[in-house]
DNA sequence: TGAGCTACTCACCTTTTTGAAAGTAATACC
DNA sequence: GGTATTACTTTCAAAAAGGTGAGTAGCTCA
């Protein structure tokens, strides 16, 4: 049987050990803007819409857990904190471009419009 | 803002619906061995470790339902039910795999052997 | 003095997903 | 009659994921 531990969890497939990297609702969002450029906490709050404060920040750290994202954090009041992908992070990419392209070859067979009218 | 219903659930992202397709623990393990043959419910159960009567049956009606594979019942008893997938099943195959492939690496970045010993 | 700014954390709750265990239908064979 | 076979369903429980709303630090500027 192909299983195994890792951090005392049990995986059971290489698919699920990849989703625990890059898997969830916010995960994949997150990292495709910070492969486009260097952004603040602020504004990838106002970028994805409907993410919260609890979501954003733990998964910003589960991501920098794991290696996928650099936190950059600058002395100055009020706070300024940067997240960078890192060379670990960018290996992500392609695969989440992949299920992007298929997320909306689905809705277009769904017959969903997307993007929804500019 | 990019949202949209479907099946009276709120999407936000492409990458959401793709998952809703193909996510979770079960579907992908699934959809790649229907992938290399047909095959029967007592062989699918089998042939993937862990997986319990209740996830296997339900996983398999919502991937019937949103159309990747097509249930077969052949009148005998005892029961004769294979499972085959679809066109529209085949074009997640790639997804999967470059799914599963980022997993391997992850997991050799992370040091753990794979396949464990065969 | 007091409001504003940024990047959070915390406690609590609801929803979703998964698991464990047992039961069922219909027929064949002993 | 009793047992075996296959492909399930049902109920209850546990765990994981996500959401809500409020609060905090520390400095700046009016």
């Amino acid at each position: 049987m192909p299983e195994f531990f890792h951090d005392s969890k049990l995986y059971y497939t290489p698919i699920e050990f990849a989703l625990k990297h890059i898997g969830g609702t916010w995960k994949m969002p997150i990292l495709w803007r910070l492969h486009l450029r260097v952004m603040r906490y602020g504004e990838l709050k106002k970028d994805i819409p409907h993410i919260t404060d609890k979501m954003l920040s733990s998964q910003l750290r589960e991501l920098e857990e794991i290696g996928l994202i650099t936190r950059i954090v600058y002395a100055a009041v009020p706070p300024k904190v940067e997240y960078q992908l890192t060379e670990k992070g960018s290996q992500a990419i392609p695969v989440i471009e992949i299920i992007m392209k298929y997320g909306v070859a689905m809705m277009q067979e769904a017959g969903i419009p997307y993007p929804p009218h500019s």
